[in-house]
DNA sequence: TTAATATAATAGACAGTGATCAATTAAATT
DNA sequence: AATTTAATTGATCACTGTCTATTATATTAA
């Protein structure tokens, strides 16, 4: 097998991702280019269809990372001891989309073309993110509706999401809503409470 | 002044602006292209300049478009005879980003460079939209905190824009979640009756 | 040690994009 | 008929993702 440069075939996976990611961080989707990466770490563009197959698959694999840290930035809002952990939850997702912006909407401005499903690996590592609204959301839950957590957990998260969407773009301060987040809160509480929650 | 086009400057706006949005509703954001637009009407890239500005200005326009045919929607969803009007305007909601799903995600790909702001006309146009829920919202609160319904229904919106992104997007399906918009409806029950709504 | 093979990486071509603007053309005015 | 003026054009620029032919290198077999 000859490779004829600095990097083995996981370390140069591991370069155009993290470069990709710096990228899409810096510009956002509408110009982060594969080009572009492909300068940044000093190799041709074909290297990195040669890597990833095609543009989609790079940004897909870039926002699954984003994911990642996404879910780790919940898990340390809820490592600090707080009164509700679901207003943690709530903090963590808008406090992150607004720190990342440019990654976070990425996310959502990505569509897989129809010939392309996402890959196997990308969808578990992307679920890990709801798994911890679903843990969270479950053990505020009474004991005999705990099952009803996925579902739940899921519909709460629309909501939240709807919410922080509409604070980005600025449809919430259109109208003169200074305070999309607590909206979100509010919301959400009255769910909980319609399921039983203890709060 | 000398014109030689079979069409005067509001007619050339007006052929643009339909065409740029069959366009649209055809391709999505992702495909849509000036170029194609200018092509299919028989005129150069240029005039598309010369009548819309920049590209940017053409999509808000197009887009602007669709927030009319959306209120439109919701409207005729309004006017049939119906047990719960708010129920059909989240059935509205969800129906017409389903059927013109292209130009429904257009809406929110599109994002103004920074050195543009959204014209004051588009904006007033597509206020009408949160208008209608608005009014709908009110007329379900009890008298006494009418004066709540404009940032509430803002708040409903952003619920159910939540739901609607994951619904089309596929999230939910991902999760084995077969009734999403039942599952806003729900959300938008909470809401309401939490705030003393007659339901 | 040398020759054959396999593969990593590249350059460059292709067809497309948004944007710009000097040159052209047709109509309106004089 | 000559002149003014505004609408329209399309070449040009710097980009994009994709793909194929080519080159350089490392491994393997003789």
């Amino acid at each position: 097998m000859g490779r004829r440069s600095d990097h083995s075939r996981p370390e140069l996976e591991a370069l155009i991702l993290e470069e990709g990611h710096r990228l899409m961080a810096e510009v956002g989707f509408a110009r982060f280019s594969a080009r572009e990466v492909a300068k940044r770490i000093g190799y041709a563009v074909g290297t990195l269809y040669n890597v990833f197959g095609s543009y989609d698959r790079l940004v897909a694999a870039i926002n699954t990372r984003t994911f990642e840290l996404w879910a780790a930035h919940l898990e340390e809002r809820l490592a600090q001891p707080s009164t509700d952990r679901i207003v943690a939850l709530v903090e963590g997702y808008f406090s992150f989309a607004a720190a990342y912006m440019p990654l976070w909407t990425a996310i959502y401005d990505h569509r897989l073309p129809p010939d392309m499903t996402m890959p196997e690996e990308f969808v578990a590592r992307r679920g890990r993110l709801t798994d911890v609204v679903v843990r969270e959301v479950a053990a505020v839950l009474p004991p005999e509706s705990r099952d009803q957590a996925p579902r739940l957990a899921r519909s709460l998260v629309a909501t939240v999401h709807g919410h922080c969407i509409f604070a980005l773009n600025g449809s919430f301060a259109l109208l003169g809503e200074t305070a999309p987040m607590e909206m979100a809160i509010a919301r959400v509480r009255e769910t909980l409470s319609a399921a039983g929650a203890q709060l």
